[in-house]
DNA sequence: TGTACATCAGTGAACGCGCGTTCACTGATGTAC
DNA sequence: TGTACATCAGTGAACGCGCGTTCACTGATGTAC
């Protein structure tokens, strides 16, 4: 039935062809699902509150997805699915670790407060993909994983200190930890001070010796409280 | 049917009283919730579903509980609301840092092999708060977390050595990083091997110093994979 | 101890309501000539 | 360029169905005498 052209399609008008208007329409049904799976979950929103919330009807979300499954795993995708997150590559590589370790918790509480969203989304999947077994990973774990391991690595060699697990092991509990200290925070914001990640990744990576030279780099941690 | 001879109240034929035959079916629905919720969510769950787990009916469930809600907090109440899960005091106090931080990962580990449903139910739980602030916590997270910190703080005094941050920081890290691991094992078992987390603590710790001593104790971590 | 009545935990059916999904329709966009 | 028809993204109403909640009822337990 879908004439569903080729690529590009010459347009002489100004204004939306009919594609790029569906694609728009798609976007504001994703951006519309996030907020409103982010608040009341993939179970408690209904596609009313998506569709209301896009400022369309619930036809509009039909005529682009076939069912609100597929509308939860698209959004996934979307949100969750590129390395988006892999952000240990814009650290800058020659500092020392404590200040390494202080640039990552710092940028990650600063996506944590801008992404309030993404968050409750990745939390609530992995609650969803836990109670429905050999669901697909929309969000790409391994891939994101490995990515930041096989970085991690690089940059140990590069600078020649060594991890303090192999490096697919510390990504996932770095990734763990992240996502407890998260979620903990959402709940109760005093609960996780801004610095606390830090320092857990400086207790965490202290231990490593920098290879050749006796540098005990100590965050110290500023304990008041 | 079972006894259960209750403590007081004058009662000459056997059986049930009904006060002790109410109390057991509430009980019944209590456990059929833990299941059903763990396994569908709470919004997922009717309770048909929880009536036909404890073999009985709905308004069996309104005869007990006013709400749904109210079903839920009585459920979170009663199966996170003890310190059950601080189980530090059941560390042996005297052995090494890599021993005890071994000793608590294992025995974190068996309680996630063996009450999935709780840690289900938990992360569902703050999930949910997460949304719904201002919400009662029903898990005294607080109390359940000030008082492993304090165990933790008497213990350092007692064997003569630093905690690597202030103990209710500390304790709140250490309950994150279990959440963590937990949901990841929950979902991907592979990704998160037995070992993890007692290595992660050998880290944490890893950096005590003894106080007197210079006795380092690295836990090795037997990082074959 | 036995009898007559009161209580109430749990039953089963019924209630609306909101949900995911379907569908006939419409009007703007696209195509053919 | 203009006209006639085709397409199809989004509308709005309707559909059953399952949900949380209510309620009249029942029969076993408890109380009074």
């Amino acid at each position: 039935v879908t004439a569903m052209m080729g690529s590009v399609s010459p347009r002489q008008k100004a204004a939306l062809s009919r594609e790029e208007k569906k694609a728009q329409t798609r976007q504001k049904l994703l951006d519309a699902a996030a907020t409103v799976f982010a608040h009341k979950g993939f179970a408690g929103a209904s596609l009313d509150d998506v569709a209301d919330e896009a400022g369309l009807t619930k036809g509009a979300v039909y005529s682009n997805f076939a069912s609100k499954e597929e509308l939860i795993s698209a959004l996934l995708e979307q949100r969750l699915g590129q390395p988006s997150l892999a952000f240990p590559k814009l650290i800058s590589p020659h500092a020392t670790q404590a200040e390494q370790a202080e640039q990552a918790a710092h940028m990650f509480m600063n996506l944590l407060a801008n992404e309030r969203e993404t968050y409750l989304l990745d939390i609530e999947f992995m609650l969803y993909r836990a109670r429905n077994p050999g669901m697909h990973d929309s969000t790409n774990y391994v891939a994101r994983r490995d990515e930041i391991a096989r970085t991690m690595e690089a940059r140990a060699a590069a600078e020649g200190f060594e991890l303090p697990m192999p490096a697919k092991d510390l990504t996932t509990a770095l990734f763990a930890i992240g996502m407890g200290l998260a979620l903990e925070r959402m709940v109760n914001e005093e609960h996780v001070p801004e610095d606390l990640f830090g320092r857990v990744l400086g207790l965490i990576f202290g231990n490593v010796q920098p290879a050749g030279k006796d540098k005990r780099s100590q965050p110290t941690g500023k304990d008041k409280r």
